[in-house]
DNA sequence: TTGTAGTTACGAAACTCTTCGTACATTTGT
DNA sequence: ACAAATGTACGAAGAGTTTCGTAACTACAA
């Protein structure tokens, strides 16, 4: 693996969107990006350059218009974010920042039961589900 | 509440330290900072000033020298980030968030159980431990 | 052809973060 | 008393981030 460096906020923001969307392009992030903050095209248009340039999007320039892609999956970039919160915040204890996370945002039923399910496995590897 | 800003790595780096010992001055938070990290005594004081000015830390300037204080715990940190995870990368799914937790780093057995238990008081409330 | 709109590329300004040098004050040791 | 050690304050340099203006290219319509 090569890039390890952290996106900035800006451009997680940006990810969000390739994440939810799919291969975009500049006037198609830019336009849903304009819903939440005012800012210029030609502001959008640099920032997805420079997160090609560090290699978070790759593009097709084929055609005039270019066509941007996430480099990282939704998945992956929020692994690389609990890692590196449990790290930074959770010294080798996951299960306070689960007790966190589940505090302040109170789960479905049906989630605790998806939990509850997953624990399971977790302990007893060998049972099938 | 005020602050609402989010602390830098370098920053948070300091909090922690102040979470393991408390109450400190800019020397002893130097030193523990230079067992990882070689950097000059007029940094860390730098660093200690700009987080009082913003409200990370408090200090006590009764004596020469000066003993700063974290503002916030780590409860309420860890809280924050872990609210600040959920929002920007796992909107509206802390469970998710927990899988992710829990899959890359093993808890122990305890740590399950614990968790467990956890979960059955959130389901049922009415249920004394 | 000519002009309008949409696009990329680029440079620079404004801002923040990190680092450190320097100045100056206070305490301590001889 | 004097020098050395220790402390605070402050300014500024360097790096990274975010913003935008401007130039240049292309497509298309009048």
């Amino acid at each position: 693996m090569q890039a390890k460096k952290k996106p900035t906020d800006s451009e997680l923001e940006i990810l969000q969107l390739f994440w939810e969307n799919g291969p975009s392009t500049v006037r198609s992030i830019h336009d849903q990006l304009c819903i939440r903050k005012v800012t210029g095209y030609t502001t959008t248009l640099k920032l997805m350059q420079i997160m090609f340039e560090k290699g978070l999007l790759t593009r097709d320039e084929s055609a005039k218009t270019h066509i941007y892609t996430a480099a990282i999956s939704r998945k992956a970039g929020q692994q690389q974010a609990v890692n590196r919160l449990i790290d930074t915040m959770f010294k080798g204890s996951p299960a306070k920042l689960v007790m966190h996370a589940l505090g302040n945002h109170q789960p479905s039923t049906e989630e605790i039961d998806q939990i509850k399910a997953y624990l399971k496995e977790l302990q007893d590897p060998t049972a099938k589900h």
